[in-house]
DNA sequence: GCCAACGTTGGC
DNA sequence: GCCAACGTTGGC
């Protein structure tokens, strides 16, 4: 069971929405950038684990649990011209971007701020500090483990 | 609001 | 296919 951490600014779509969405689920669409596309598209799988992280506001911060109830799909925002997601160069038979469906499982009651993740010795190695403009990006099992921790 | 990092675009 | 210019992300 794989961990995974994905970015949002709370202010466009923030974990109480996922968590308020009527049919149980969210769309995590939107993705476009290939190297998050990639991960979304050929790794994420139902049922992975997702760290849900708060990006863009103050503090930045991993602020709760969701799961993967979908594994990828072609993301409809692409084919849609009214949509600011719009990408003329994808099509039904050839989607560029894909999208997953997640679920809410918890807010932390303690979110585990950047500056926590910077300070902590174990989490060194995350790739959310090496490579801080990816959105969709792998969590080591032991690190989500210690963030969960941190969390309390 | 600034700026560093870095992905993307487009001219050659 | 290179690389400069440009745009975006995202922390501070």
């Amino acid at each position: 069971m794989a961990y995974w951490l994905f970015k949002t600014e709370p202010d466009v779509y923030s974990i109480d929405d996922l968590a308020n969405e009527k049919s149980g689920y969210g769309v995590w669409n939107g993705i476009r950038n290939y190297q998050a596309r990639n991960f979304l598209r050929d790794q994420v799988t139902q049922g992975d684990q997702v760290l849900i992280y708060h990006s863009s506001c103050k503090p930045a911060a991993v602020v709760g649990v969701a799961r993967v109830v979908k594994a990828a799909y072609a993301d409809p925002d692409q084919f849609d011209v009214q949509s600011p997601y719009y990408d003329s160069k994808a099509s039904p038979e050839n989607p560029r971007w894909y999208c997953v469906d997640i679920a809410f499982e918890k807010r932390f009651s303690q979110a585990v701020t950047l500056a926590d993740i910077k300070q902590h010795p174990e989490l060194q190695d995350m790739l959310l500090l090496k490579q801080g403009r990816l959105s969709v990006m792998p969590v080591d099992e032991q690190h989500g483990h210690i963030i969960e921790k941190m969390a309390g």
